[in-house]
DNA sequence: CTTGACTAACGAATGTCTTCGTAGTAATGT
DNA sequence: ACATTACTACGAAGACATTCGTTAGTCAAG
Protein backbone atom coordinates (compact mmCIF):
# COMPACT_ATOMS: atom_id res chain seq x y z
CA UNK A 1 0.00 0.00 0.00
CA UNK A 2 1.91 3.22 -1.08
CA UNK A 3 2.08 5.95 1.75
CA UNK A 4 0.43 9.25 1.00
CA UNK A 5 3.04 12.06 1.76
CA UNK A 6 1.65 13.92 4.36
CA UNK A 7 0.66 17.76 3.96
CA UNK A 8 3.11 20.67 4.53
CA UNK A 9 2.23 22.44 7.22
CA UNK A 10 1.02 25.92 6.37
CA UNK A 11 3.55 28.75 5.25
CA UNK A 12 4.71 31.23 7.71
CA UNK A 13 4.79 34.90 6.60
CA UNK A 14 8.44 34.82 5.35
CA UNK A 15 8.19 31.47 3.92
CA UNK A 16 5.07 32.80 1.76
CA UNK A 17 6.82 35.47 0.23
CA UNK A 18 9.85 32.79 -0.87
CA UNK A 19 7.26 30.42 -2.28
CA UNK A 20 5.39 33.58 -4.17
CA UNK A 21 9.08 33.98 -6.01
CA UNK A 22 9.16 30.57 -7.26
CA UNK A 23 6.02 29.87 -8.35
CA UNK A 24 6.54 33.15 -10.12
CA UNK A 25 10.40 32.44 -11.62
CA UNK A 26 9.74 28.32 -11.12
CA UNK A 27 12.20 26.07 -10.01
CA UNK A 28 15.21 28.98 -8.92
CA UNK A 29 18.80 29.07 -6.81
CA UNK A 30 19.12 30.79 -3.62
CA UNK A 31 20.63 33.64 -5.42
CA UNK A 32 17.80 34.18 -7.68
CA UNK A 33 15.48 34.12 -4.79
CA UNK A 34 17.37 36.34 -2.53
CA UNK A 35 17.74 38.81 -5.79
CA UNK A 36 14.47 39.01 -6.32
CA UNK A 37 13.30 39.21 -2.96
CA UNK A 38 15.95 41.73 -1.85
CA UNK A 39 14.61 44.18 -4.74
CA UNK A 40 11.86 44.55 -2.67
CA UNK A 41 13.23 44.81 0.67
CA UNK A 42 16.99 44.50 2.35
CA UNK A 43 17.46 40.61 3.17
CA UNK A 44 20.89 39.08 3.19
CA UNK A 45 21.19 36.10 1.65
CA UNK A 46 22.06 33.59 4.29
CA UNK A 47 18.79 34.37 5.68
CA UNK A 48 17.18 33.58 2.40
CA UNK A 49 19.64 30.31 2.06
CA UNK A 50 18.64 29.73 5.99
CA UNK A 51 14.74 29.75 5.70
CA UNK A 52 15.28 27.74 1.86
CA UNK A 53 16.77 25.03 3.57
CA UNK A 54 14.06 25.06 6.70
CA UNK A 55 11.79 25.03 3.73
CA UNK A 56 13.14 21.74 2.39
CA UNK A 57 13.06 20.00 5.63
CA UNK A 58 9.04 20.62 6.10
CA UNK A 59 8.60 19.81 2.33
CA UNK A 60 7.48 23.27 1.23
CA UNK A 61 9.87 23.12 -1.27
CA UNK A 62 11.86 20.37 -3.45
CA UNK A 63 15.63 20.67 -3.56
CA UNK A 64 17.75 19.40 -6.62
CA UNK A 65 21.47 19.00 -4.98
CA UNK A 66 22.99 18.01 -8.14
CA UNK A 67 23.87 20.83 -9.61
CA UNK A 68 26.89 22.92 -6.94
CA UNK A 69 24.07 26.32 -6.92
CA UNK A 70 20.80 23.86 -5.86
CA UNK A 71 17.64 24.52 -7.26
CA UNK A 72 14.67 24.97 -5.14
CA UNK A 73 11.31 24.39 -6.58
CA UNK A 74 7.86 24.92 -4.81
CA UNK A 75 6.59 21.79 -2.77
CA UNK A 76 2.95 22.12 -3.91
CA UNK A 77 1.36 24.25 -6.90
CA UNK A 78 0.24 27.66 -6.10
CA UNK A 79 -3.59 26.77 -6.20
CA UNK A 80 -3.14 24.00 -4.03
CA UNK A 81 -1.18 26.15 -1.16
CA UNK A 82 -4.07 28.99 -1.62
CA UNK A 83 -6.86 27.27 -1.26
CA UNK A 84 -5.35 25.56 1.94
CA UNK A 85 -4.60 28.86 3.01
CA UNK A 86 -8.29 30.29 2.21
CA UNK A 87 -9.79 27.11 4.22
CA UNK A 88 -7.85 27.61 6.75
CA UNK A 89 -9.06 31.48 7.39
CA UNK A 90 -12.37 29.83 6.68
CA UNK A 91 -12.46 27.91 9.50
CA UNK A 92 -10.39 30.02 11.98
CA UNK A 93 -11.76 32.88 11.65
CA UNK A 94 -15.34 32.54 9.62
CA UNK A 95 -16.52 29.46 11.62
CA UNK A 96 -16.50 28.04 8.02
CA UNK A 97 -19.06 30.48 6.09
CA UNK A 98 -17.29 31.21 2.75
CA UNK A 99 -20.23 34.44 2.35
CA UNK A 100 -18.34 35.51 5.59
CA UNK A 101 -15.00 35.32 4.15
CA UNK A 102 -16.02 36.84 0.84
CA UNK A 103 -17.72 39.44 2.50
CA UNK A 104 -14.16 40.25 4.81
CA UNK A 105 -12.46 40.27 1.40
CA UNK A 106 -14.71 42.55 -0.89
CA UNK A 107 -14.65 45.01 2.41
CA UNK A 108 -11.21 44.97 2.78
CA UNK A 109 -10.28 46.14 -0.96
CA UNK A 110 -12.96 47.27 -3.11
CA UNK A 111 -12.73 45.16 -5.75
CA UNK A 112 -12.88 47.23 -9.32
CA UNK A 113 -16.15 46.35 -11.56
CA UNK A 114 -14.00 44.25 -14.59
CA UNK A 115 -13.58 41.88 -11.25
CA UNK A 116 -16.74 41.87 -9.86
CA UNK A 117 -18.27 40.60 -13.16
CA UNK A 118 -15.44 38.03 -13.00
CA UNK A 119 -16.49 36.81 -9.76
CA UNK A 120 -20.26 36.37 -10.60
CA UNK A 121 -19.22 34.37 -13.31
CA UNK A 122 -17.15 32.07 -10.91
CA UNK A 123 -20.26 31.73 -9.19
CA UNK A 124 -22.27 31.06 -11.34
CA UNK A 125 -19.85 28.41 -12.70
CA UNK A 126 -20.40 26.94 -9.02
CA UNK A 127 -23.97 26.94 -8.70
CA UNK A 128 -24.23 25.08 -12.01
CA UNK A 129 -21.67 22.33 -10.79
CA UNK A 130 -23.77 22.19 -7.31
CA UNK A 131 -27.26 21.36 -8.45
CA UNK B 1 -5.60 66.86 17.24
CA UNK B 2 -7.00 63.44 18.69
CA UNK B 3 -4.78 60.80 18.37
CA UNK B 4 -5.60 57.82 16.53
CA UNK B 5 -4.63 54.71 18.62
CA UNK B 6 -3.17 52.40 16.17
CA UNK B 7 -4.74 49.08 14.97
CA UNK B 8 -3.60 45.90 17.56
CA UNK B 9 -1.93 43.34 15.59
CA UNK B 10 -3.04 40.15 13.42
CA UNK B 11 -4.01 37.75 16.04
CA UNK B 12 -2.28 34.64 16.95
CA UNK B 13 -4.12 31.23 16.44
CA UNK B 14 -4.84 31.09 19.93
CA UNK B 15 -5.61 34.92 19.95
CA UNK B 16 -8.39 34.31 17.59
CA UNK B 17 -9.70 31.28 19.44
CA UNK B 18 -10.44 33.77 22.55
CA UNK B 19 -11.64 36.84 20.37
CA UNK B 20 -14.11 34.47 19.12
CA UNK B 21 -15.32 33.16 22.00
CA UNK B 22 -15.75 36.79 23.37
CA UNK B 23 -17.73 37.68 20.83
CA UNK B 24 -19.95 35.18 21.20
CA UNK B 25 -20.81 35.83 24.85
CA UNK B 26 -19.66 39.00 25.16
CA UNK B 27 -17.71 40.58 27.79
CA UNK B 28 -16.64 37.86 29.91
CA UNK B 29 -14.49 36.88 32.84
CA UNK B 30 -11.18 34.55 32.34
CA UNK B 31 -12.99 31.58 34.23
CA UNK B 32 -16.36 31.76 31.45
CA UNK B 33 -13.89 31.88 28.72
CA UNK B 34 -11.74 29.25 30.03
CA UNK B 35 -15.08 27.16 30.54
CA UNK B 36 -15.94 27.38 27.33
CA UNK B 37 -12.72 26.74 25.50
CA UNK B 38 -12.18 23.46 27.76
CA UNK B 39 -14.87 22.20 26.63
CA UNK B 40 -13.57 21.77 23.02
CA UNK B 41 -9.95 21.44 23.78
CA UNK B 42 -8.04 20.76 27.33
CA UNK B 43 -6.63 23.98 28.33
CA UNK B 44 -5.08 24.81 31.70
CA UNK B 45 -7.03 28.15 33.32
CA UNK B 46 -3.65 30.16 33.67
CA UNK B 47 -2.77 29.30 30.00
CA UNK B 48 -6.16 31.01 29.38
CA UNK B 49 -5.15 34.33 31.67
CA UNK B 50 -1.63 34.51 30.66
CA UNK B 51 -2.85 34.70 26.89
CA UNK B 52 -5.54 37.22 27.96
CA UNK B 53 -3.33 39.12 29.29
CA UNK B 54 -1.02 39.67 26.76
CA UNK B 55 -3.98 40.44 24.68
CA UNK B 56 -4.72 43.14 26.56
CA UNK B 57 -1.48 44.20 26.40
CA UNK B 58 -1.43 44.38 22.74
CA UNK B 59 -5.06 46.11 22.68
CA UNK B 60 -6.64 43.08 21.29
CA UNK B 61 -8.96 43.26 24.05
CA UNK B 62 -10.20 45.53 26.70
CA UNK B 63 -9.85 45.01 30.25
CA UNK B 64 -12.10 45.90 33.04
CA UNK B 65 -10.98 45.47 36.60
CA UNK B 66 -13.17 47.06 38.61
CA UNK B 67 -14.17 43.71 39.81
CA UNK B 68 -11.93 41.05 41.51
CA UNK B 69 -12.88 39.16 38.79
CA UNK B 70 -11.44 41.17 35.51
CA UNK B 71 -14.04 41.28 33.03
CA UNK B 72 -12.55 41.02 29.50
CA UNK B 73 -14.12 42.50 25.80
CA UNK B 74 -13.50 42.09 22.42
CA UNK B 75 -11.21 45.31 21.12
CA UNK B 76 -12.14 45.00 17.83
CA UNK B 77 -15.96 43.98 16.73
CA UNK B 78 -15.92 40.44 14.60
CA UNK B 79 -16.82 42.11 11.42
CA UNK B 80 -13.62 44.41 11.89
CA UNK B 81 -10.69 42.01 12.81
CA UNK B 82 -12.25 39.49 10.05
CA UNK B 83 -11.90 42.15 7.28
CA UNK B 84 -8.29 42.86 8.62
CA UNK B 85 -7.75 38.80 8.48
CA UNK B 86 -9.31 38.76 4.86
CA UNK B 87 -7.13 41.65 3.67
CA UNK B 88 -3.99 40.32 4.82
CA UNK B 89 -4.79 37.39 3.36
CA UNK B 90 -5.41 38.75 0.26
CA UNK B 91 -2.29 40.84 0.11
CA UNK B 92 -0.02 37.65 1.48
CA UNK B 93 -1.26 34.60 -0.63
CA UNK B 94 -3.42 36.23 -3.04
CA UNK B 95 -1.70 38.80 -5.05
CA UNK B 96 -4.64 41.13 -4.27
CA UNK B 97 -6.93 39.13 -6.00
CA UNK B 98 -10.03 38.51 -4.51
CA UNK B 99 -11.22 36.37 -7.18
CA UNK B 100 -8.36 34.08 -6.19
CA UNK B 101 -8.93 34.63 -2.54
CA UNK B 102 -13.06 33.56 -3.56
CA UNK B 103 -12.49 30.94 -5.81
CA UNK B 104 -9.78 29.07 -2.71
CA UNK B 105 -12.41 29.73 -0.48
CA UNK B 106 -15.51 27.91 -2.04
CA UNK B 107 -12.66 25.16 -3.72
CA UNK B 108 -11.77 24.47 0.18
CA UNK B 109 -15.21 23.83 1.01
CA UNK B 110 -18.08 23.27 -0.89
CA UNK B 111 -20.75 25.65 -0.09
CA UNK B 112 -24.86 24.56 -0.01
CA UNK B 113 -26.62 25.92 -2.71
CA UNK B 114 -28.37 28.18 -0.21
CA UNK B 115 -25.28 30.01 0.99
CA UNK B 116 -24.15 30.25 -2.70
CA UNK B 117 -27.53 32.07 -3.68
CA UNK B 118 -26.31 34.30 -0.72
CA UNK B 119 -23.00 34.82 -2.20
CA UNK B 120 -24.59 35.93 -5.33
CA UNK B 121 -26.97 38.59 -3.43
CA UNK B 122 -23.96 39.95 -1.73
CA UNK B 123 -21.94 40.45 -5.27
CA UNK B 124 -25.11 42.22 -6.39
CA UNK B 125 -25.26 44.37 -3.77
CA UNK B 126 -21.10 45.34 -4.57
CA UNK B 127 -21.89 45.46 -8.27
CA UNK B 128 -24.49 47.93 -7.63
CA UNK B 129 -22.33 50.02 -5.04
CA UNK B 130 -19.60 50.43 -7.08
CA UNK B 131 -21.55 51.35 -10.19
C1' DC C 1 49.70 27.03 -7.06
C1' DT C 2 47.33 30.82 -5.17
C1' DT C 3 43.70 33.87 -4.97
C1' DG C 4 39.03 35.37 -5.16
C1' DA C 5 34.17 34.46 -6.00
C1' DC C 6 30.39 31.70 -4.97
C1' DT C 7 27.91 28.54 -2.30
C1' DA C 8 26.19 25.43 1.49
C1' DA C 9 26.27 24.56 6.24
C1' DC C 10 26.28 25.62 10.88
C1' DG C 11 25.63 27.94 15.23
C1' DA C 12 24.08 31.56 17.93
C1' DA C 13 21.28 35.45 19.25
C1' DT C 14 16.87 37.35 19.49
C1' DG C 15 12.05 37.54 19.54
C1' DT C 16 7.41 35.50 19.76
C1' DC C 17 3.90 32.03 21.04
C1' DT C 18 2.24 28.83 24.12
C1' DT C 19 2.09 26.37 28.22
C1' DC C 20 2.18 25.67 33.03
C1' DG C 21 3.82 25.80 37.93
C1' DT C 22 4.02 28.72 41.89
C1' DA C 23 3.10 32.53 44.81
C1' DG C 24 0.36 36.00 46.71
C1' DT C 25 -4.13 38.01 47.76
C1' DA C 26 -9.03 38.62 48.23
C1' DA C 27 -13.43 36.42 49.23
C1' DT C 28 -16.08 32.73 51.32
C1' DG C 29 -17.51 29.20 54.41
C1' DT C 30 -17.12 26.76 58.89
C1' DA D 1 -10.01 32.75 63.42
C1' DC D 2 -8.86 29.35 60.10
C1' DA D 3 -9.10 26.66 56.06
C1' DT D 4 -10.64 26.57 51.46
C1' DT D 5 -11.61 28.49 47.13
C1' DA D 6 -11.13 31.82 43.35
C1' DC D 7 -8.43 35.02 41.31
C1' DT D 8 -4.31 37.69 39.44
C1' DA D 9 0.49 38.05 38.61
C1' DC D 10 4.91 36.42 37.56
C1' DG D 11 8.58 33.67 35.79
C1' DA D 12 10.43 30.21 33.17
C1' DA D 13 10.61 26.54 29.87
C1' DG D 14 10.07 24.75 25.19
C1' DA D 15 9.05 25.24 20.46
C1' DC D 16 9.38 28.02 16.46
C1' DA D 17 10.62 31.90 13.44
C1' DT D 18 13.94 35.05 11.92
C1' DT D 19 18.32 37.08 11.29
C1' DC D 20 23.12 37.10 10.55
C1' DG D 21 28.18 36.12 11.22
C1' DT D 22 31.50 32.59 10.42
C1' DT D 23 33.45 28.59 8.39
C1' DA D 24 34.51 25.51 4.88
C1' DG D 25 34.23 23.47 0.32
C1' DT D 26 34.40 24.04 -4.87
C1' DC D 27 35.61 26.15 -8.93
C1' DA D 28 37.83 29.15 -12.24
C1' DA D 29 41.10 32.71 -13.44
C1' DG D 30 45.58 34.57 -13.05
Amino acid sequence: MPVKPPDPPRPTDGELEILTVLWNLGASTVREVHETLARRKPTQYTTVLKLMQIMAEKKLVRRDESQRAHVYEAGRPREWTQRQLAGDLLQRAFGGSAKGLILGALSARKAPPGELAEIRRLLEQFEKENQ
